[in-house]
RNA sequence: GCGCCCGUAGCUCAGCUGGAUAGAGCGUUGGUUUCCGGUACCAAAGGCCAGUGGUUCGAAUCCACUCGGGCGUACCA
């Protein structure tokens, strides 16, 4: 529709008399919105207050202009309106709702998918939480933005690949093996002496500083004690047990994901970047190209020839960034670089990474070195969201997975479920701070937000059960040729369909803008509208036209709502328990 | 110091990339039930969009500065 109109307005423009010269109709951008205001129709475009200045004509004048000019098909529109300022107002025709409404129907299980990015590939990284301990708040919502991000590229037409980048190597990994190793040494050898920390804690000689204190490493190390007995004691490095901590940890983080429903169709090892070699042939070509050099026994990247630079007291200067530790081990920037060097080699036309705020500043290094060893860093696009605070008890909860004094992901899915947990991450932009208040969460389950989506679908199926026992005919599914849905005239009837009508839309511009919040949002208006037609409009004990009529707008709602919900991976259930709902899993 | 994010109703947040009278949930106050699910609906109160200047037909939105909060700013990831 928006199409067809803005080709119509460019239309009309070309044949305004005494057109400047230069002056292309054809490439003038017409934008439309939907006005708060209904006086204000059902699409606005401020195109002629735009095209003030180039023309230099009055607004008003070039709008009065274009709606007397415009060619339009009448059995779609009914009215364009010159408003205000300049505003073209178009009121659509009531054939174009009920042939939307009937297109609705008819395109069944693929309603709000669109194809502007049909054979284009994607792969999206998020989750790549190290695998030292179990998945907390924060990986939550990394989890989700990015399964729901995938989700939505794929309703534009992406062919999405899911992967968790698992970094099984370097410094953390090796701490989280001495750290194994320490506790399984004192199991086997109770006279193990110990040593106290900077922080207080008490640890088992030949625990490293900087260790983990989670009581899940003692479970590891209480596991190999029991398969192995001492055996082990004599293991030449830490390897065995850092082998032993990362696939059971792994494991848990594993099922951790699926509870919360989030999808991978893969994992990428970091480790397979060194043993392919890959991180040292990024070094080599940029030492070719002259942007690496070695310098107090570690490798440089010569960021400060990209434009990397920072400012103090002295001024503005350029910074070199280090690759390579003079301990011979690379930074993150390394396999970080040969990893997205790898994803575009793989012919990923988007390349999309999710990652938390502390990584804000250090995205742009990986960027230069993708694009100074020839990578197409413009297929890169990074999201960014910021933290999650916890609240309890009116105090934020302090945090890290070091200490082990953190909320994980299951404990939260324990007390307010998966759909809740999902719903709470995607309903805020990315880009604020989260505030999630645990006894909110728990106390205020009931009237979250989710369930006012979930009852409205269920509240749809309650209705189309109630209907066919009055042998109204079955919708589940319909097509829309067995109802005449031009007689949905009421005031709130109309309101619905025009809020269905915008599902594509919405879908597009929340993956366009990697912005799942949005569709949360509008899937409250949809619920919204909803109510208002539940609350006017009687489906049972109306006449058979009317409520076969009504009964398939309910479907088309139902349909929305399951499908918006789908894409946000929040179920939509056939009815509610009239118990209070948010009850702990049965797992303990 | 520098970089990024944020500052909108009592609280938590939207505001569709510059549009018409700034919205919603929670909370508060009042109302609605012979009726397809009241976990609902209707209504009221509540705002100098942190501040100051600028850009233009038009600014919560863009620019500059100031104030306040967060995250970074390592041979940690």
């Amino acid at each position: 529709m928006e199409e067809t109109l803005a080709a119509a307005i460019r239309a009309a423009l070309a044949r305004l008399p005494d057109l400047p010269d230069g002056f292309d109709a054809a490439a003038v951008a017409v934008e439309f919105q939907t006005p708060a205001n209904a006086d204000h129709g059902d699409l606005a475009t401020n195109v002629a207050l735009q095209l003030a200045k180039p023309l230099g004509r009055a607004p008003r004048a070039i709008a009065t202009a274009l709606a007397l000019g415009i060619d339009i098909d009448p059995a779609r529109v009914a009215a364009v309106e010159v408003a205000g300022p300049g505003f073209l107002n178009i009121r659509f025709a009531a054939g174009y709702l009920a042939a939307g409404l009937r297109d609705l129907l008819a395109a069944g299980d693929a309603y709000g998918r669109t194809t502007n990015h049909a054979g284009e590939t994607a792969i999206v990284e998020y989750v790549s939480a190290n695998p030292t301990g179990p998945l907390t708040v924060g990986h939550g919502r990394n989890a989700v933005l990015g399964d729901t991000i995938a989700t939505l590229l794929e309703w534009t037409g992406y062919a999405v690949t899911r992967e968790y980048y698992f970094n099984d190597a370097g410094r953390q990994m090796r701490v989280l093996g001495q750290s194994v190793r320490a506790r399984y040494t004192a199991i086997v050898r109770p006279e193990t002496p110990t040593r106290v920390l900077d922080d207080g804690e008490t640890v088992p000689e030949g625990f490293p500083d900087g260790g983990y204190l989670g009581g899940y490493i003692t479970d590891v190390a209480q596991a190999l004690a029991d398969a192995h007995g001492d055996a082990l004691l004599g293991e030449a490095d830490e390897a065995r047990f850092t082998a032993a901590a990362r696939d059971t940890i792994f494991a848990e983080i594993d099922a951790t994901l699926r509870r919360l429903g989030v999808r991978m169709d893969g994992q990428f090892n970091e480790r397979d970047l060194y043993e392919s070699r890959a991180v040292w042939d990024v070094v080599d070509r940029l030492t070719e190209k002259g942007l690496a050099y070695e310098q107090d026994g570690a490798t440089w990247f010569r960021t400060s020839a990209l434009g990397k630079t920072t400012t103090d007291a002295d001024g503005e200067r350029g910074t070199d960034v280090v690759l390579v530790k003079s301990s011979g081990e690379p930074t993150y920037r390394l396999p970080d670089i040969a990893y997205h060097m790898e994803k575009l080699g793989r012919g990923f036309a988007l390349v999309l990474d999710v990652f938390g705020a502390d990584h804000i500043a250090t995205y742009p290094d990986v960027l230069r070195g993708v694009e100074a060893l020839g990578g197409d860093a413009a297929k890169i696009d990074v999201v960014v969201y910021q933290f999650v605070t916890l609240v309890r008890g009116g105090q934020p909860v302090k945090m890290s997975t070091r200490k082990a004094n953190y909320v994980t992901l299951d404990e939260l899915m324990d007390e307010v479920g998966a759909d809740v947990v999902r719903f709470f991450f995607l309903m805020r932009s990315p880009n604020t701070h989260l505030e999630f208040d645990l006894d909110l969460a728990v106390e205020a389950s009931e009237k979250n937000p989710v369930f006012y989506l979930q009852y409205a679908h269920a509240r749809i199926c309650s209705i189309a059960a109630k209907a066919a026992e009055t042998g109204l005919p079955n919708v589940r599914g319909a097509d829309g040729s067995g109802a005449d849905v031009a007689l949905l005239t009421h005031e709130s009837e109309v309101a619905l369909v025009k809020t269905l009508l915008l599902f594509p839309g919405e879908v597009r511009a929340a993956a366009e803008g990697r912005a799942p919040h949005r569709l949360a949002g509008f899937l409250r208006e949809v619920a919204v509208a909803f109510s208002g037609f539940y609350r006017d409009c009687r489906i049972v004990g109306e006449p058979a036209e009317i409520a076969t009529a009504r009964l398939h707008l309910a479907e088309a709602a139902r349909r929305v709502l399951g499908h918006g919900l789908a894409v946000l991976g929040v179920s939509a259930p056939e009815r509610m328990d009239r118990e209070p709902v948010g009850e702990a899993p049965a797992e303990a």
